[in-house]
DNA sequence: TTGCTCCTCACGTCACGTGAGGTGGC
DNA sequence: TTGCTCCTCACGTCACGTGAGGTGGC
């Protein structure tokens, strides 16, 4: 089994499996959206693994699907980052004081992103029912 | 009751009740995804009625939902300004094969925007699933 | 008359698209 | 060596935001 994991994809391999092209790719780069891609020097290939596809893609669904601009989209990622050290922390305690604190920012973070997709949901079926409503009397016009 | 119907409206308010500003509006007048308000000397104030109101919150509403851009929400409204005339159409013939012409095209527009919707509410689904995963195995995090 | 809103340029911004010209790896 | 993909500018585009300077209606 070759290793996919360890930094063996180029730009556009990244780009083309999270369904986005190298310039989205470059620019969330250079707003701090992802990460730089470890040291090189200018004029050096990028390269990525596959953590680095996954962030991608989360973030481009969050942004089609929420309408998040790159900025909020920014601010979310970094408490999906927030995540590991969580993780982390989470191991390196056995306080339940701690480990309660711990959960309840996880649970808010997860919260915040659920209330978003939830409104999102109850506008689509409110348009959804609409649209059925329309259609039906379509259908069923007078003979 | 004053009606409020017959071209009451300046620009300022007609965003304030689509939920816009007035420079969104004039653009939209500029790429011709709304109607010129009628005749006007250039510098003259434009006027809206009710029918205004309801364009541009319907353009909005799928905009935002569906992620549409506006060439492609052009068309859409283009289908939407279709059913007036089906409508007319529909009034002026009795006969059985072309009232059924006439329905088909109205169905046929409807379930092109209901495919859009379900595939958003699809995803939606999918990502409201997952996210209340995470969040479940927050909550139960090993004591 | 005083505010407030409107008008038309026109430049700025966000999130990229699209060449231009050159270099790097299977 | 030949393609293909990559690199860095840098200008273009879409969908507006934001003044600048001036005019219009309750």
């Amino acid at each position: 089994m070759a290793p996919v994991a360890e930094r063996s994809l180029r730009i556009g391999e990244l780009a083309r499996l999270a369904g986005t092209t190298p310039r989205t790719v470059r620019y969330y780069e250079e707003i701090g959206l992802l990460a730089e891609g470890g040291e090189r020097e200018s004029g050096e290939h990028r390269s990525y693994d596959a953590g680095d596809v996954e962030r991608l893609r989360e973030i481009l669904r969050l942004k089609s699907l929420l309408g998040l601009t790159l900025d909020e989209l920014r601010r979310v990622m970094q408490g999906e980052d927030a995540r590991a050290v969580r993780r982390r922390e989470w191991q390196e305690t056995s306080d339940p004081a701690e480990r309660q604190r711990i959960r309840t920012e996880a649970l808010a973070h997860l919260d915040s992103l659920l209330v978003l997709v939830r409104r999102r949901k109850g506008e689509l079926e409110a348009l959804e029912s609409e649209l059925r409503e329309r259609r039906e009397r379509a259908r069923s016009a007078s003979a």
